[in-house]
DNA sequence: AGGTATTCACATGAAACTATTCTCTGAGTTAGG
DNA sequence: TAACTCAGAGAATAGTTTCATGTGAATACCTGT
């Protein structure tokens, strides 16, 4: 019998007729034919790649601009061109994408330049040489033949951040000991204060052209939504006035378009799980839900133990009262560790995976000042009632803590 | 009343330490000629 | 003698600990009226 049911399922399944055209249109890594409402900047940097073509060293270029605004898409799509068209008059021309935020792949001045090399098609350790020699080896082979490298550094602030600003020193001042080859490098970075962290020399020679991308507007989201949508989705499939609340939605969040898309992707899916044959505009609401709890849950299942642990306490203390210090969750926390078996960490280290937790989105921690008595943090919890209670779950069971609630 | 000094409870920074993973190198060992 | 094995030295990195210094405002303590 209940074979039977599954079979009909899937039956049905394939009778019925799919929502999703093409579900890549709305994958964030997808780079459509055109990109609109950025035709200035992809101009703005195609005239500063230009000389490349002539064999001349471009400028410099940093771009700053929120999330989803635009910038890698539109940064890829012009090298894009530009390398098709080198590579078509057979001018020396080679772009490397990489981005910095990747964890084990390009966060630290090592991990980059080997990344590099593997682009060039030399393999280098994870570890094991001094970083000395790497630079070495990439210095060689680089300058063995004449070609101009454009290297793109997606999420700049995360290496800087990671790695100090000595590596991109070293790239802006190696133009001027290379005899053949020439690097120019291009900045991407969503926090715009970011360059006052750097070195002035750094400041001043990585950023000889800057780029700011505004964020876009609840109508231009909604003209790249039903733009993709078109692609996306098989005609009449949406809702009246769907993408325009899904662009509403969106613009509310600073204009950021990859968040509409993922929006949108998430409530159709949403709708074809529901036997819809329509995406509402409910769907849009749920998927809204959905995509925080994802995020929180995944977040949290990945986090080490000791966060996990630090994390419980947190909740705990939240729940029993509000207004929660750093000094009662260190007590907490120290409680839980024995009860898990854990070697609780220092203080000093607990303040930092609660400034961790905060900026993660999971807490909210804000230091204030009680004066007389004393400086801390004052933490609160950063989602609605049932993603915690479902956290919770999670976390004592990770734990091995059998929970009553008392 | 108004002004200054104290004081608390951590925050924040810097440096040093630990453990892990990996390469490189050279000494010692082994097997085949 | 060439090939192989293995231990030890060095590196990079992540995650901590240790030590030191900083900090904002509620209180305590003065001061002069």
């Amino acid at each position: 019998m209940k074979e039977k049911g599954l079979v009909n399922f899937f039956e049905t399944y394939i009778q019925k007729q799919p929502l999703f055209k093409d579900k890549n249109a709305l994958q964030s890594n997808y780079t459509p034919e055109h990109i609109s409402h950025r035709d200035e900047q992809i101009q703005q940097i195609a005239n500063i790649l230009a000389p490349a073509l002539r064999e001349d060293k471009p400028s410099n270029i940093f771009i700053f601009g929120k999330t989803g605004s635009g910038k890698t898409l539109t940064v890829r799509y012009t090298a894009q061109q530009l390398c098709a068209v080198a590579q078509q008059k057979k001018i020396p021309l080679k772009i490397i994408y990489l981005n910095c935020k990747l964890k084990k792949l390009a966060d630290t001045e090592y991990r980059l330049v080997a990344q590099l090399l593997r682009e060039y098609g030399r393999e280098i350790p994870p570890t094991g040489l001094p970083t000395d020699e790497v630079y070495h080896i990439f210095f060689n082979t680089i300058d063995k033949e004449k070609h101009n490298l454009i290297l793109i550094l997606d999420e700049v602030d995360q290496l800087v951040g990671k790695a100090g600003d000595e590596l991109l020193y070293n790239l802006t001042r190696i133009n001027s000991e290379l005899k053949n080859a020439k690097i120019t490098l291009i900045g991407i970075s969503n926090d715009l204060v970011f360059t006052d962290q750097l070195d002035p020399r750094v400041k001043s020679s990585l950023s000889e052209e800057e780029l700011i991308f505004p964020p876009y507007n609840a109508l231009q989201i909604q003209d790249i939504l039903q733009q993709r949508a078109s692609q996306a989705f098989r005609p009449e499939t949406l809702d009246e006035g769907l993408t325009e609340k899904c662009a509403a939605y969106a613009a509310r969040e600073h204009g950021d378009a990859r968040r509409a898309l993922e929006l949108l992707r998430v409530a159709a899916e949403l709708a074809e799980r529901d036997n819809s044959t329509k995406v509402h505009i409910k769907h849009l609401d749920h998927a809204e839900e959905k995509i925080e709890r994802d995020r929180v849950l995944d977040i949290v299942a990945a986090q080490p133990k000791q966060f996990q642990a630090a994390l419980l306490a947190i909740i705990d203390s939240c729940q029993q009262k509000n207004g929660v210090f750093t000094g009662d969750i260190y007590q907490l926390y120290e409680k839980y560790c024995d009860i898990a078996g854990l070697r609780p960490l220092t203080q000093r280290r607990i303040s930092d995976v609660i400034a961790e937790l905060d900026m993660l989105g999971i807490i909210n921690a804000k230091v204030i000042s009680k004066g007389r008595y004393g400086r801390t943090r004052e933490i609160t919890l950063g989602t609605n009632d049932a993603i915690t209670q479902k956290v919770k779950s999670i976390l004592s069971e990770e734990l091995g803590l059998t929970w009553n609630t008392s």
